[in-house]
DNA sequence: TACATTTATATCGAATCGATATAGTATTCA
DNA sequence: TGAATACTATATCGATTCGATATAAATGTA
């Protein structure tokens, strides 16, 4: 997942970790911790998808090699993940521009369906919960899950509506 | 954390592992998956926190000791984690019940702040960005998250009416 | 009876977290 | 000027968590 979001990061230019580490931060991604950033980065770079320009001092740069474009988009594009998680959707939004125009709409769908699901076994385990079983603290925290799900839901939907009219702009 | 959820779960009565996670799920914590459950159950275990008790065959049931009882006031209460992530804010609400009322208002005015501090920073990064410098995708995502927050903290609102409402039925 | 599904525990390597160490560079301000 | 403080930057460590997979008993069902 870090992966992705480095990758995602390098396209468009080389940076170095810390500097990675508040670009995460400016895009939402505020607890991805150096403990996992700087073996993530040594890790891309023995695997070739990365490629370390030595600048002044300790500071090491990181530019995206061709083995690493190509990674990017194939992460992007990969379907294998059924029932993502919310934050590797999320990182994969931030580089839809990378992604295929035509496979955009496809993936929005994708997510779309597995927050209708969601919400479907949300709202039946809250519905099993109404009858008076669980405390008003449990309840109040199943009502908002319900709700912020739909809310994303309808996030989506917009999105999708979106990419469908730049697709067909009759 | 797990270990939070896993104390909180058994303070209602005796479960074992499968059990645990299908609790969970239910509380909407869908990922957590065996393969820290089952170390974390023995991991409590060494700890005296839970004990086993051996049933029918394979199954294990486990229940909560003394000093299990205590250790989930003592996380419950626990304040040493300013801007706490969000799953670990949901897992002690959702056993908030075992939290001493008088200090479920402070721990809700907490996180309160918290959300506060990150709306701020969200809208400085997503004011920053609006000048033009990012793709409609990332835009997009930080325009949601956004809202997201404002969403949380007026959920929170109403928790924090409803507590101050119990505390002093006037 | 034979087969599939569900229940249940377990393990393994890899990824991630959270805390901490270290040190160079900038800023502040007495 | 020099000392203290904050920020930038990389790195490492142990513990936790993930995700995939293995195993097998119990249960459902054709």
């Amino acid at each position: 997942m870090l992966d992705l979001a480095v990758l995602g990061l390098l396209r468009a230019g080389p940076r170095h970790g810390y500097d990675l580490k508040g670009h995460l931060s400016e895009l939402g991604f505020r607890r991805i911790s150096f403990g996992s950033l700087y073996p993530a980065l040594r890790r891309l770079e023995k695997r070739g998808l990365i490629i370390a320009l030595r600048t002044n001092g300790r500071r090491k740069a990181y530019r995206l090699s061709e083995e690493g474009s190509a990674e990017l988009s194939r992460l992007l594009r990969d379907e294998s993940h059924p029932n993502e998680e919310d934050r590797r959707f999320n990182i994969r939004l931030a580089f839809f521009r990378y992604l295929e125009p035509a496979l955009r709409v496809r993936s929005l769908e994708r997510r779309r369906r597995d927050l209708i699901d969601r919400l479907g076994s949300t709202q039946r385990s809250l519905q099993r919960a109404s009858g008076g079983t669980v405390d008003r603290y449990t309840l109040a925290l199943m009502r908002h899950r319900v709700i912020s799900i739909q809310a994303d839901i309808e996030w989506l939907d917009e999105l999708i509506a979106a990419e469908r009219g730049k697709m067909t702009p009759d």
